[in-house]
DNA sequence: CTAAGACCTCACGCCGGCGTCAGAGGCAAA
DNA sequence: TTTGCCTCTGACGCCGGCGTGAGGTCTTAG
């Protein structure tokens, strides 16, 4: 597929995408022209980044992870990187299920008024 | 509490928690000198801020929250304010559930070596 | 063949959440 | 009172994640 469908199929915009490559965060192929061309898994990916950017992620942390994934041996330092995300996103976990929590006392406080 | 302690309690820095208050997320006393007095709660308080812009709020966002929880009555406008953002930190959560998941199974392919 | 629209590569701009000075003033101990 | 640390108020700086042109090329419907 070619960027402007992705962009659609995913809500990114064309720059953002654009950008992810940049950061190394995806690798579509090129026409002879230079058109980008994506897999329909890119659709999955860029979903999957934007949900770690989303969790405070950096594009330099999820090019590391990316990178990790396609490697054959997983070298120590990977392997760091991997649990030090880790305990990144349990934090961000534990952190959105409190904030939720609260957020669902308030709604039931005042939820049931008119609008 | 002064600033210092109440950065050192909650690990936000003095930078940081003078920032908030400039934000409207944080209002404590002062000493007839000027300087910043908190209560207690202020520890409670920063953790949540920081847990809410951790979860990609911005602070103009919790600051309308505040100031919803601080009102006798709550408006149809800060209803909405609320509705909206209880919508975005259920996105959030989900987003972390799946990240978190995600990582569960790759560290369990890659957690049992050695460092 | 042509015209519209999607795409390309620079490259500068913006904004939020602080970091980081500079310079001046509190405050507790000796 | 002096020493040393904490705090104060500006005010500029930085960096990531894009937005937004400018100026040119590709593709495809008619």
């Amino acid at each position: 597929m070619r960027i402007g469908e992705l962009a659609e199929a995913t809500g990114a915009t064309v720059r953002a995408l654009r950008y992810y490559e940049e950061q190394g965060l995806l690798r579509p192929e090129r026409t002879a022209s230079g058109q980008r061309i994506y897999t329909p898994d890119a659709v999955d990916q860029v979903l999957w980044i934007r949900s770690l950017l989303g969790n405070g992620f950096s594009s330099k942390a999820i090019a590391q992870l990316r990178r990790c994934a396609s490697a054959d041996e997983v070298t120590p330092e990977q392997r760091a990187v991997v649990r030090a995300e880790h305990a990144r996103i349990e934090a961000a976990y534990r952190a959105a299920a409190a904030t939720k929590d609260r957020f669902a006392s308030v709604l039931a406080f005042i939820g049931d008024g008119p609008d």
